[in-house]
DNA sequence: CAGTGGTCTAGACCACAGT
DNA sequence: CTGTGGTCTAGACCACTGG
């Protein structure tokens, strides 16, 4: 059925329904549902009195988007380099926001990350251990790929956007080499899978190499 | 119909389909799609076997917002001061993000925005003479509200956002005291109403009074 | 088991576009 | 006018859930 639309250029007009009707022989009624979860998917457009047609593809939704999809999008291959990998015990705010207990042993992964060779972000993530298992004993390329490989991907995400200046520390990781202040840009990111909180991050983006780009969409 | 969604806690039983024919004197296709609605608003969801019950509220999707509403939403009250609000010629940048031609006229209306009495943001607003006619005439207190009256109110935006150093005449502005460099948030909005760019802004906040709080969706 | 939602049939009348 | 999508009827069978 999906094969109406698959390379169709949009405003190509679809069958109408009585014609799709009496080439499938089933009720009308049948064909609407078909071609009603189309137009949910955005892939079609009903026009009372014209027809069905083809619909431009919509704008996409704010979405929950990872480093290497948004370095990808770019057009550029994210690279990145761990600092750090290793179970810790929860501090109150990782705690808190792992939604976990103050103590209890959390995954700690810090990575420099780069797109097209140029160091951009550092970011610290937490995770329980058991939202992936066996996480440090193969680092993936890429945390929401594993995610997607226990059918976690994040369906939510909470994110909190600061500006700041760079730290001493992180100045040395970001290859900052100027002595000036360098403002950069801090982004705290609570990740959820339905209720379940996948990630916890926190990352600092060079400025003068990452903007922040957003598409926000209707109410609904 | 929707009243037997109104009030009720989630997770309350819905009147089973045949339950409704019965009490409605309808087909059950009809009732399935006044429910079909409800399902797609989310505020119904459907359990096979189980039956159908009332959802809990979804998250909030990424969705288009004015400085007056994140105000608001925090519980405090938006003000702002006019610091210039005119008939500009449209310099390359903004006539392009406008859709518009260099050297036409364009609205040009700059404001300090506080909530709760205290400095938070320098935001410069472009749009077209006719998208609020007579805006200039009588500035209303929020641009967003302006828009809806017009029935133009942004259903998309795309927004960059970048941390940078403030500058001296914003330092000013902004009610910024000290003499160390003070990072900024700067975010760029082009707000569209479908296909229409009808907002072009941007805007600088100060960091240590506000933080951009975002939740985005699923992918669809 | 009985009750639920999921799907389907083979009709019908309506409001609306375009000719 | 004809053809379109929008809505509706009065049945039917299925797969699933819970007691």
């Amino acid at each position: 059925m999906r094969s109406l639309v698959q390379g169709a250029a949009p405003g190509t007009p679809a069958p109408s329904e009585r014609e799709l009707v009496s080439q499938f022989g089933v009720a009308r009624m049948t064909v609407r549902q078909a071609l009603d979860a189309l137009v949910v998917e955005g892939l079609l457009e009903r026009m009372p009195g014209r027809g069905t047609f083809v619909a431009r593809p919509r704008r996409e939704r704010g979405q929950v988007t990872s480093f290497s999809e948004v370095v990808a999008r770019r057009g550029q291959v994210a690279e990145s380099t761990t600092v750090l990998a290793r179970l810790e015990q929860a501090g109150p705010g990782v705690a808190r926001a792992l939604q976990t207990d103050p103590g209890a042993a959390v995954v700690h992964w810090k990575r420099i990350r780069r797109a097209g060779g140029e160091t951009i972000c550092i970011q610290d993530a937490y995770l329980t251990p058991e939202t992936v298992p066996g996480l440090l004993d193969a680092l993936p390329e890429s945390l929401y790929q594993a995610l997607d490989r226990h059918q976690l991907r994040p369906t939510w995400s909470e994110d909190a956007i600061r500006a700041d200046l760079v730290s001493d520390e992180e100045r040395t990781l970001l290859d900052l080499t100027g002595e000036d202040p360098s403002p950069v840009l801090r982004v705290a990111r609570r990740a959820l899978h339905d209720e379940r909180v996948v990630e916890v991050s926190s990352s600092v983006y060079r400025t003068d190499r990452f903007t922040l780009h957003l598409q926000l969409g209707p109410a609904n």
